[in-house]
DNA sequence: CATGTCCTGCGTCAGACACT
DNA sequence: AGTGTCTGACGCAGGACATG
């Protein structure tokens, strides 16, 4: 995980927002995670690469989207291949040999299941009747409706046949007085903060991702390295040979 | 047991960026 | 230009742990 040092000195908080504009206009956007890591897996072949999100939306059936280490194959220069498993072991083999010797496999400390409790979003695909799904906590259903200028969002019991709860969609041509007017910017500024709230889940399970991989190449070319080491080693022993 | 500290995750805002 | 998406920053809440 990234620390941040957030300045919380009860004199600076006048001065917090300049800061934080200051702060701001220094600092230059990333790029996002995903082209990071894609960009990663352009230069070494065998780096998984994000799914595009398209893919969680049109293909998946609608169960829980668990999150996989990937799964990844590398190859030295030394031609041995250095699988990443999904459990977080790494195993060395040699192509055509019986193993190799000294260290076969290590399993990463950050590796194992995701802490119980965590918060997941189920994104479900477009159903029979041409909604898109998706679930948020409290055992509801947002559905969005597929047709229409304006979006229609509902809140349904998951298992409700029928529409229930809150309809919330508006035609703009009717809105006519300040109430409604006000009502439509309430609804879209929830709509707006509810998807905000979905994209920074995504966002910060996508950033996990990407330290996980980070950390998965940082133990890969550990490895690497300490067998460069030790090949170093052997051939020198060879060139050079004790006397004594 | 009460308190303080640290860590983690969440919601929100603001701004950069991508897309149409 | 307008709109949607992505992500850093911020503040808050809750859990784990150490200390007195």
């Amino acid at each position: 995980m990234v620390a941040t040092i957030a300045e919380t000195d009860e004199s600076a908080e006048s001065e917090g927002v300049i800061d934080s504009h200051k702060r701001r206009e220094i600092l230059s956007r990333r790029p996002s995670y995903r082209k990071i890591l894609n960009e990663l897996s352009s230069d070494v072949p065998g780096v998984p690469k994000i799914e595009e999100e398209r893919s969680e939306e049109e293909g998946t059936p609608p169960n829980i989207a668990t999150m996989a280490v990937p799964t990844s194959i590398y190859q030295t220069s030394t031609g041995q291949y250095i699988a990443v498993a999904q459990g977080g072991t790494i195993q060395i083999s040699n192509p055509g040999s019986d193993g190799v010797q000294g260290l076969q496999a290590l399993t990463m400390t950050n590796s194992g299941a995701p802490p119980p409790g965590a918060t997941i979003v189920q994104y479900a695909a477009q159903s029979a009747d041409g909604t898109q799904q998706f679930f948020v906590p409290g055992s509801q259903v947002v559905v969005q409706a597929a047709t229409g200028d304006m979006p229609a969002y509902q809140i349904r019991a998951p298992t409700a046949a029928l529409p229930q709860g809150v309809v919330m969609a508006a035609s703009p041509g009717s809105l006519h007085s300040p109430q409604q007017l006000a009502e439509e910017a309430t609804r879209k500024r929830e709509l707006r903060l509810m998807k905000n709230r979905e994209a920074a889940k995504e966002c910060r399970r996508r950033k996990k991702e990407y330290v996980k991989c980070l950390e998965s190449r940082v133990a890969v070319l550990e490895v690497q390295n300490k067998k460069l080491i030790e090949e170093l080693e052997t051939l020198k022993d060879i060139c050079s040979p004790k006397t004594d």
